[in-house]
DNA sequence: GGAAAAATCGAAATGATTTCCATTTAGTCC
DNA sequence: GGACTAAATGGAAATCATTTCGATTTTTCC
């Protein structure tokens, strides 16, 4: 699937730079999730400066324009992914290889009806993601390479 | 209801100590999720000295023993909540009041039948949290009082 | 080509959470 | 009740992902 990523940005009223489309690429490229310290380490193979700022800056941006999905991770930091399914799904993310699965069922409408009957009140924001180890490092049953902080997984 | 603290710190093989008890006993009377610096602020009314790092040490492993919950704040800070449910449900939490529901459908099982079929992967763990307004704080429809960081939402 | 708005940079700040290690305390066994 | 051991605690300092700041550069649009 080809993306047009000058397109993309426009219709986010972002304007057209060479490192926002760099980011692009490099995301829709990897086809896994990944820190904003890795987005920076291979945008310094194409740019002599490229600040941290930036990357953060526009991974938000990106993320807030729904192109790109925030992942939060069990360590608590923020990992994305390049994902510009509209539709409202969730992610079944591999904590091993790192790829993600887009669930298709979405399982807070059911809930949003107990809210509504319970509580009365109003539903602004949920998270939903589950994580565990895609069937090819389940067949592994290594966790292998990509590990991340030393910090024991946390939520 | 009445808990048992010393049973239950003992059922977690915690030895039984004042500030754990004084945690659990804030925990249960605010009925509300916390930080911990606000734990820490109301054991200083009790302790004459009391470590930050005595009241994150406490939390975790309390939240590991099924005690409290940890939430997930949109501000990815992290909240405890006094939760001795052990029966597996989620939260709708009240970005104002800080008042927390269980919600009784678990919203997961049919996700691990489509992950299982679709990518034949391990579930290890999932965050499920919807995030909102409580009946109470939509009627008034102020998002009063406990404001977190001035950061916005993030998640 | 020039002006206005947006994007970027580097350096420094922020701030929640951890680490370290010396000291104290709870649990246990006589 | 004292002594012993493992666990808990405190204070200060470190960590480290993420933001802020203010100055400079680019993009966009006419």
């Amino acid at each position: 699937m080809l993306h047009d990523y000058p397109l993309m940005l426009k219709d986010l009223r972002l304007k057209v730079t060479p490192k926002r489309l760099a980011i692009l690429d490099f995301l829709a490229r990897t086809g896994t999730y990944v820190s904003p310290e890795e987005v920076r380490q291979n945008l310094r193979e194409q740019f002599a400066s490229i600040g941290l700022p930036t990357v953060y800056r526009n991974l938000d941006e990106l993320a807030s324009g729904g192109i790109v999905s925030k992942i939060i991770h069990p360590n608590r930091q923020l990992y994305y992914y390049f994902c510009p399914n509209s539709n409202h799904h969730h992610h079944f993310i591999c904590l091993s290889c790192r790829t993600v699965t887009d669930l298709h069922i979405c399982a807070v409408k059911g809930l949003e009806e107990e809210i509504n009957d319970q509580v009365g009140g109003k539903v602004m924001s949920h998270i939903l993601q589950v994580n565990g180890l895609c069937g090819i490092c389940c067949a592994k049953d290594t966790v292998s390479g990509n590990n991340f902080s030393k910090k024991g997984e946390q939520l």
